[in-house]
RNA sequence: GUGAGUGUAGCUCAACCCGGUUAGAGCACCUGGCUGUGGCCCAGGAUGUUGGGGGUUCAACUCCCCUCACUCACCCCA
């Protein structure tokens, strides 16, 4: 029956999902522009050592869910996981000196882990990434654009969550102080969570484990050991943004993955999605530029799930017509004339078919609403020797005649008049 | 990577618990009613290696094992 089936945690996209898809990055691109971003495109597999060095040897994206291999030259090379290496990479390879640009990326990531809902082994993410920035308010600018995005495509009940990390100064103080205390705990935490401890103490702050949570709700919280600078600067992020009206939830145990953050760590939350509920995340990675060969440079960024994202839009109503016309045509005869109207309206930039298949006028007919073609144009003998066409709409039924001179006018006019194609409202303008 | 559940027509599902003629239904599809008009209506039609492989049995969609895929959760994060 199916002989051949995609390989496990991928996805096809086929219309009108591809329609969709590339409508939420048309709208991505926008927005990002008018914060001055410009588009960089990097190579879907990179050389493992870069992924090994900024996501941190302990991450579990490192540790087991890399798709690695060897080329035919023996060298070692990863499908990239997450974008920001690459654009870092990217960025210090083009030029030498100071850092300082404003990126964005979209395109397609590998990780290899067990499929869900949310979770596939190729997904695409959106990102960008605010190179040389060290402001506070930067941090905000980005964070407030990310929501932006996903209230512009209609998610309702996106909650954005955000936490502070601390510097390479406060850190490791922060860190002995969390370890003595989990050693303590002992046999109260569980087996991931012990193990955790060892390798990147402050992960156990994600674990969902009720008598975990328990067990560390008298742990010291990041916040307490913040240095003074680190402390302002939260401040002053958290401040502009609900001065900019974020929903916004300050969550003491978001810790990320990713080794490289540091400062403001942050995450997109939806309720809709299920296990898998994060739309997106990001942070401020202060060290990264120097630790992959280039200048100190400081840093944020952030990615979006693109399929979650889709997952949490509101769903389209199921009937929506194409901006598509089908030029019917009544016998043989015809078929000359209809191929050059044909033309013309594609000249004028009005999209048509032609069945040249069934002959039969009805079948046409089924053709063009099977298509979700919103006019019929008839191209019969009687029209002809009339100098005119007929016009059909196909979603009332009505019919008209049109001089043959008038037609491509008023094609466009009909055609024109259509909705955005994601079938929300347009949304209010950005601030 | 761990656990649980589910795989029957293109789609949504029935029959499986308790093995027994030709595996059914709705939607979709095709043909005709309707050789200048889609949707509605009427009449007819086509479609399955019951995910794949093995086992038990006189007999397997049904019971057992393996495998693959999907779903959900863990884990992880986008």
């Amino acid at each position: 029956m199916i002989r051949w089936s995609r390989p496990r945690g991928t996805q096809d996209f086929l219309p009108p999902d591809s329609e969709r898809k590339r409508e939420v990055e048309r709208l991505f691109r926008e927005l990002v522009t008018l914060y001055g971003y410009r588009e960089v495109e990097t190579p879907i597999f990179e050389h493992t050592e870069i992924f090994l060095r900024s996501a941190g040897m302990e991450s579990d994206i490192v540790t087991k869910e890399m798709y690695n291999f060897l080329d035919r030259s023996e060298r070692q090379l990863t499908l990239r996981p997450e974008g920001t290496p690459g654009v870092v990479r990217a960025v210090l390879e083009s030029k030498a000196g100071p850092v300082r640009c404003r990126l964005f990326y979209i395109g397609p990531f590998f990780r290899y882990g067990r499929p869900q809902k949310g979770r596939l082994r190729q997904f695409h993410q959106l990102g960008v990434e605010a190179l040389g920035e060290a402001s506070p308010l930067a941090d905000a600018e980005l964070i407030f654009l990310g929501e932006q995005f996903f209230s512009r495509l209609g998610i309702a009940d996106c909650v954005t969550h955000i936490n502070s990390i601390g510097c390479q100064r406060c850190r490791p103080g922060y860190r002995q102080d969390l370890l003595k205390f989990l050693k303590e705990q002992g046999p109260a935490l569980c087996s991931d969570c012990s193990e955790r401890a060892l390798r990147s103490p402050l992960r156990v702050f994600d674990c969902k484990n009720p008598a975990c949570q328990a067990a560390l709700a008298e742990a010291p919280k990041p916040s307490q050991h913040l240095c003074p600078e680190c402390a302002e600067h939260f401040r002053s992020v958290v401040d502009d943004l609900k001065r900019r009206g974020v929903r916004l939830e300050v969550d003491e145990r978001l810790v990320r993955g990713l080794d490289y953050y540091n400062r403001t760590t942050f995450e997109y939350v939806s309720a809709t999605l299920g296990a898998q509920n994060s739309l997106g995340g990001g942070g401020r990675y202060d060290y990264l530029v120097e630790e992959l060969g280039g200048p100190a440079t400081p840093a944020v960024g952030f990615a979006l799930g693109l399929e979650r994202t889709m997952l949490a839009m509101p769903q389209p109503g199921q009937e929506r017509r194409q901006p598509l016309v089908f030029v019917v045509w009544l016998s043989q005869a015809e078929l000359g004339p209809t191929q050059e109207l044909a033309e013309r309206l594609r000249a004028a930039g009005i999209p048509c078919r032609i069945d040249f298949d069934s002959g039969k006028v009805a079948r046409q007919f089924k053709v063009a609403d099977s298509a979700q073609a919103s006019y019929c144009v008839i191209v019969g003998s009687e029209e002809l020797a009339r100098g005119c066409y007929s016009l059909k709409n196909l979603m009332t039924g009505e019919q008209v005649t049109v001089p043959a001179g008038s037609i491509v006018e008023e094609l466009r006019r009909l055609l024109g008049s259509g909705q955005n194609k994601l079938g929300n409202r347009q949304a209010g303008t950005v601030t």
